[in-house]
DNA sequence: GATGAATGAGGCTTCATTCAT
DNA sequence: AATGAATGAAGCCTCATTCAT
């Protein structure tokens, strides 16, 4: 019922293309994701993803033009649930249901990619110069669209925003702080829910 | 009337240690803490911090040890406010009046560093490894446990958690959204506020 | 009526030995030419060569053992000619007559290749430690030994000499000033011949 | 009476600025040029450099930025003569007598500089993409406006291209022969100058 | 007749750091 | 109080080449 092909379901987005005989590519995406996630960006170089994996620093170019690139597929293949996400939100009516309905299913996405995410938020000056940095922002003002209502009261704003950020970083702070995942999870998701319900009757 | 040495003020926590003839220690500290906080720590390397000032790289080690000192004295020198504040908290009966008042000079004490923690929010991975990482910890665990009621509710854990990281993160994106600085601090203040507040009722 | 196999009909000389149902080849040597000319050897890579093909670079070695190979297959091709030139030139009296002719041929040879000789001309660095260094280098001695006398006047031989690397470079310099290439060639072969020609008086 | 400082008189050009105590800087740049000029410049790699000078390739960048700015430094210094030669050059009135002279000086200043001659005439291609390329593309412009006269006859223009390069390659070409240096020198002088000379008539 | 995958060597460059002066 | 000169380690990247399929 989950994970049909045992990895981690994330194969799913891009379909059939790179599943090679060798399944080098996922694997260097796979141990990058680890040690960025882990060490950051600069820290961790080429030579250690290579070593890990046990082929050259070359063989890695093979798969990808730059490090950079790394980093960039990493983000396009864990984020297309997030992207499809907002598309969807787009086009529903801007109500509070639809808000809700978005936090909850944006927790869900954030939580399936949460090493990717957790990567991004140690690393906001890193990928501010990579071309995810755009990517990401993007993204964060799509939701903010939806979220958001532009003419509603600034702290009913505020409470929004921090309602996105509360998922962002919530899981992992708690997470730190010794709470189960799970339980943290839901504790966030409600926070988060409450955040904006609160700036809808605000601005109502 | 104000900042009497020319230097927004900000030598005042530090005393007169440092006040030697030559200001250039200080002059290092300011034009680092400028480019860690636009480019971070690991982009910025000692070269372009003494090109900037037109010293050698030689310099710079007269007066820091090491690159990881020159943050250090910069954490050390603009986070004593907050240092003081959590000392303060300590010793007050954690009502919720003590944590309102937390959070403002919290607020104000943010803003005074507001470089700092920038830098700080976006270079987590870094920071993490340094030896501020640990410091910096230490500080949110302090004010943790002055916020944060260990017998409450998860979810109303998760709400003084969320105040917090408003008050850290709310800032810096409501400046990028295009708000006014003061205003983005006044709705960001009173987001936390009442975050606060509904958890002291939700547990009471 | 001419090029018959509709490649400009440089395959001539090479007979039907290369004439394989598939033409990779042909086009390995075509683009090889075309970059190696106007980039310089050593900056011209088998992955550039490859991809301009659409091709893999272990397909260019599936025709060719060496990048090396690649343009001694080249330089043997379109000097073949100049070759037989010398062979001629040989086995004909050493008189002004013939010493003319040759520098007519030769200059008809050298247009017909022209490319080669470019890049020959601005690779010479890099040429002379290639097997073609060596065998170019010999065909210069088989051309001076016609039309240098040995036994003339220094000064006649430097005209000689001249004559040769006027035909060699002036081409190109003249064109690079804008001079129509046709004109340039006319120009350029009166120098070289009245050059070799004043040689020969000079020495009787 | 020649070399005053023992460096083959090339300090000469930039004067004091760069004697410091130690005298590393000038010893890239020889070991280098010979380098470059023996194998060219792609296949000349630093490490080769620090090697023969026994200091690290760090050492290097200490005082040039990168591997270009060694060949540039080398072009500027080497080459001053000639620009000067050029300015002067430009302020005489184009006679026969004028040019007679440039090209004699020209002379002088290229077997002054000979290793960086043969070094831009073997590795042209290169020297192509390097920002010397165009400085001395310039150069050579210079001199043809000087030796070339644009309404002469289009076979007269050649002679006096066919002069200039003559000189440049012309010595290296006999010496190869095995001709002594000093006397090569003197018969290529003399066949460029006759071409000049020839020119001139042939135009009046 | 060609590809996919990988390697080993080596390239240029940058960095934090040291130390004699 | 600071410089000039240098180092050692490491970084990212590219190249020609190989080989099983």
């Amino acid at each position: 019922m989950e994970a049909r092909d045992g990895t981690d379901g994330r194969r799913g987005a891009d379909g059939a293309k790179q599943r090679r005989r060798g399944n080098t590519r996922q694997r260097i995406q796979d141990v990058a994701l680890e040690l960025f996630a882990e060490q950051g960006y600069e820290k961790t170089s080429l030579r250690e993803i290579a070593e890990r994996l046990d082929v050259t620093k070359a063989a890695l170019y093979y798969h990808f033009k730059t490090k950079e690139e790394i980093i960039v597929s990493l983000f396009e293949d864990l984020t297309k649930p997030i992207e499809d996400l907002i598309d969807w939100g787009r086009r529903q009516p801007h109500t509070l249901e639809t808000k809700k309905e978005i936090i909850r299913r944006y927790s869900d996405a954030l939580t399936a990619a949460s090493p990717l995410f957790r990567f991004m938020q140690e690393n906001q000056a890193t990928v501010r110069d990579l071309r995810i940095g755009q990517m990401f922002k993007n993204r964060m003002l799509g939701m903010r669209d939806i979220i958001v209502d532009p003419d509603a009261d600034l702290v009913d704003q505020v409470r929004c925003v921090s309602a996105l950020f509360t998922l962002h970083a919530g899981m992992f702070v708690m997470r730190d702080m010794g709470v189960d995942p799970e339980d943290a999870r839901g504790a966030v998701l409600e926070v988060a829910i409450d955040l904006v319900t609160q700036a809808q009757h605000g601005s109502g």
